[in-house]
DNA sequence: TATACATACCTTGAATGATCAGGTATAGTG
DNA sequence: CACTATACCTGATCATTCAAGGTATGTATA
């Protein structure tokens, strides 16, 4: 059974979530549907990934978490915190930089 | 000391390799230089990341080995196989689809 | 009532990929 | 002769990601 499927990109995940939450807050099953939706089943990051990144940004500070319930279930909503936000101007940039020469790669090697 | 920097994607080293290799046949270390200049310094893979991505892909059958001797050293020249580039093809069409993806996430984001 | 599904949180174990840090050897330069 | 550049390679380590579970509540449905 263990067949896990290679990884695509590292760092996105937390990029992606970071985004996400500078726009609006969000909780951790609502993050998992919103990945798929805003990046058209492109990525797909299960609970796995997103609540892991999730903990790892609050204890570096780039999120702070409040607990609401609602309808009897509890849920956990994240919000970037101004560390967040330099820490995802940051992480896009880096992103711009490497996406931009991986296409400048494939273009160049392309006009055979 | 064993301070390993972050991986950032997952994948994009075989990507390069293929896509360099299929304009001309090169050897290792050309590779690790030629990467640097065509992603304008902004993606930088060491011999121990190219080398053994090549020699994965010859034994998958997606490359081609041959020997030359030139100035006395030994290169070993890579050539893209039939094989190798149908995964090529499926390589750059998956970057295609996951850039997008974060570059849609990014951009619905930012427009607020 | 039962049972199934969606919601909502979480963690663990294994696979994979990438990095660093080495090691070998030849050729050319000061 | 030492040093740098070329040219190949591998092993140990580490982080990231994934699949697959586990817990619990609410809601629909049969």
């Amino acid at each position: 059974m263990g067949k896990t499927n290679p990884p695509f990109m590292t760092g996105v995940p937390e990029l992606l979530v970071l985004r996400l939450l500078s726009q609006r807050e969000m909780y951790g099953y609502e993050l998992v549907k919103s990945v798929r939706m805003v990046t058209s089943e492109a990525i797909s990051l299960g609970e796995g990934v997103i609540y892991p990144v999730l903990h790892g940004l609050e204890k570096a500070g780039a999120l702070t978490a409040k607990r609401k319930p609602v309808n009897g279930r509890t849920r956990v909503y994240y919000s970037v915190t101004p560390l967040g936000r330099e820490r995802l101007e940051r992480l896009s940039g880096e992103w711009d930089r490497v996406s931009a020469g991986v296409d400048s790669a494939l273009g160049e090697a392309g006009h055979v």
